[in-house]
DNA sequence: GTCTATAGGCTGATAGAC
DNA sequence: GTCTATCAGCCTATAGAC
């Protein structure tokens, strides 16, 4: 790795922190630079913009997360019949294995990705860079249980996403909510507990196509 | 209704619209003067800050909408016994209403909580707002499903508000993974999906109480 | 209660020395 | 590649006329 590669991972890891804590629009060029070390002027030479740091930042762990979803959807793959629990794992592993086991980093990616993704500014970005991945998923869930249709499918994605963005953002609201008897820092916990909560939901569904409901 | 009381109301849905749209910190107080149509020092009057200004419009939708929710607890906890799927309809149907029927300010809210939910520095804000409501809902959860933990019911409300968050923030997100096919503009029908979802979550999550998993 | 003018500070970006 | 100095613009908040 040259010098200036590692100076832009620097920069990248504390514009990343800063951004997660306090969010894109609160935090200055000038804190960013305070927290990796550098002048203000090299942030620009490396990045250009403001802007274009923060695509750097949210791209750089999207392409690790992507890659590593995209082998564990090809893994299960292998093993007919898939079970939707399966695709639910294929999903949600590697991301805390990379949040478990990655360094500090990914836990303020977690919250960054949370505030972006909630944010009508950043929407292009981060669907341009989830995107394709989740198409694979929602084939994967229809395939899984034939009874979802593709709206039902692409809708329990979409739910699905909520659910594990909340768990690796890891914000206070589950610790509050439990007056403290349950913390949301222990995303493996939660994770656990999450694969019945979502295997359950797609089975639901699922159920929810075929029966009439008791109105009709 | 008094002539303040009326400035500041249109004070109100501008800076709600206007939040909305950009976020707390990309929207100016001028911004906000031009949109509601009256002079800058006019919101510093009546409000104090930009804080205060931001925290009063938190404030106005939470109060109706809690009011609401505790009212349909009340009716479900006449009719014994309590099912799962009638405390989800308890706490999804009146936002649904009231999105749907109060007015256009109540899309825009819908989006305001999903980025303030999401950032560390309105944490508080929020769960004050809705942390009372939070507990008569999870108490309400494990009362109609006994196999659920404390810990489980609270764990499953914070994903139900995970999903009702982004079911009512209507971001694109879904029309983008659905290429288009399924549309997030229509709450109503994503509700009626979310219930089914979430009614087999919980069962899920209920039945791994009592089942070991697999690998035991 | 309403409106105007302005103070005081911080912002992102860059020109130019090394 | 790195660092410093600086510019022009925008921000919130307020003092004071009406």
């Amino acid at each position: 790795m040259g010098k200036a590669e590692r100076t832009q991972a620097v920069i990248l890891d504390a514009a990343e922190a800063r951004f997660a804590e306090a969010g894109y629009d609160t935090v200055s060029m000038r804190d960013v630079a305070d927290g990796a070390g550098v002048p203000l002027g090299l942030i620009n030479y490396h990045f250009g913009s403001k802007e274009k740091l923060f695509e750097a930042v949210i791209a750089r762990r999207a392409d690790e997360l992507n890659t590593r979803r995209r082998e564990a959807l090809v893994q299960i793959g292998k093993a007919a019949p898939t079970t939707i629990e399966a695709v639910l794992r294929a999903f949600l592993r590697p991301y805390l294995e990379l949040t478990r086991d990655g360094g500090p980093g990914w836990r303020s990616y977690g919250k960054l990705i949370a505030q972006t993704g909630q944010s009508h500014r950043w929407g292009n970005l981060i669907t341009n860079r989830f995107g394709e991945v989740a198409g694979l998923f929602i084939d994967a869930l229809a395939k899984a249980e034939p009874r979802l249709t593709r709206e039902m499918a692409a809708r329990g994605y979409v739910h699905m996403v909520s659910i594990m963005v909340g768990i690796f953002a890891a914000n206070e609201t589950l610790d509050i909510v439990s007056s403290g008897k349950v913390t949301s820092g222990d995303v493996e916990r939660a994770c656990d507990s999450a694969i019945p909560f979502l295997a359950g939901a797609f089975e639901g569904l699922a159920a929810s196509a075929t029966a009439p409901s008791p109105a009709e």
